[in-house]
DNA sequence: GCATGTGAATGGATTCACAGCT
DNA sequence: AGCTGTGAATCCATTCACATGC
């Protein structure tokens, strides 16, 4: 197979994020019929450079018609092949407890590309139970079978800080190869496997941060 | 009162959000009775430059001592100052779907500077309860009385992405100043109000275009 | 001697502006 | 004429390296 773009991984994470974004505007401007779009009104649409979505969308080749735009379904199986959701990715969450509770029932952790094959545990009280909509609740020291039986690629920790190193630690050693974070700890990483932290106090405190200021009169 | 820092609203995202986490470590070091730290010593946890840190601290002026590093409590009450976490902020939540209800009982919202008082919602099988932890689940159509009484600054929309857009703008004529929106749409803003918003399928996305690249071989 | 605080240098990401194609 | 694709220019964040002070 020939490599249009040289250099892939040379893509920032920040042009990743947006590409995810623009495939969200693109399947709801497929579901409205439009045809083609350009990069000035996606811009539009996120208060963002139309030259910026160029340079993103350039990354992996020339999609768009000079004088015209983009073909919206064209551009999106582009991005959602360039994301690697042309196929499903299995997940487990570890941590039953809300917030992993939570996350098994997302919608957009359920769909278009994802599937959460379980929830892992090891309060002897929730095993066996199940989500809302249906995700069972699994021993955790079943953990490495449960992800070689289901192929599971992504993991996601949903466990007390205090608990996430062993957790991860164990995650790796099962074979998963990207985890999603939300313990608000630095993990010691081990290389090869991706990890992506969510960390939601952070986001509290920064809208905090801004009132404060406001307050003072600053902004 | 004399402002020791001039232009403070100056100061990046990227700072503050670095902040919340410096503010975690020196929590814990001074769990552990630790007096004093370095910007070496605080870099080599999280990956980070020394010089980052220091800049970073030297947006709110001269906390450390040459020859030494920082006092760990001054230096944290220094922080918990400057994110404004010194009292506490309320917080509604709107949505008292899986993952408002799990936010609600979410310790790290809990604590340190923020209570939320109230869930949100107008689904009537749902109002009247509470989540496990004890909050409320209030009608929607009482927000604007819910925010006043309990002087509530920062809202959580936790709804689905359709009714996003019209529960803001209820918010922001309720009073609120900030939010915290994890609806995947990109709302229309009202000036003088602060949003931030987590886009939790952009990181599952983002883990699996690594994945993707992993498997052709580029990584 | 040692670690801070900071101007200077570097490195990245965003934006500009225009050549090139339809 | 209109819009893409992209080198050049700009802007912002990070890192270096050292003067300053304990």
């Amino acid at each position: 197979m020939a490599s249009r773009t040289p250099d892939k991984e040379a893509v920032s994470e920040l042009t990743t994020a947006r590409l995810s974004v623009y495939l969200r505007s693109l399947t709801y401007l497929e579901s409205i019929g439009k045809k083609t779009v350009s990069s000035h009104e996606l811009a539009e649409r996120f208060h963002l450079n139309s030259a910026q979505i160029r340079k993103d969308l350039a990354c992996f080749g020339e999609f768009g018609t000079r004088g015209v735009g983009y073909d919206v379904c064209t551009l999106k199986k582009e991005l959602v092949r360039e994301l690697g959701i042309d196929r499903t990715r299995n997940i487990v969450i570890i941590g039953a407890g809300n917030l992993g509770m939570a996350l098994a029932d997302y919608h957009g952790f359920n769909s278009n590309g994802f599937h959460i094959a379980a929830l892992l545990d090891n309060d002897g009280e929730k095993i066996g139970r199940t989500s809302r909509s249906g995700i069972p609740v699994i021993d955790a020291s079943r953990t490495e079978k449960v992800v070689r039986e289901n192929n599971v690629e992504i993991a996601i920790i949903a466990v007390n800080p205090e608990a996430a190193q062993s957790v991860y630690d164990g995650l790796v050693h099962a074979g998963v190869v990207a985890v999603l974070n939300f313990a608000p700890i630095q993990l010691r990483l081990t290389s090869g496997v991706k990890v992506r932290n969510v960390d939601l106090r952070i986001n509290l405190e920064s809208l905090s941060y801004h009132l404060k200021n406001v307050e003072d009169g600053v902004a």
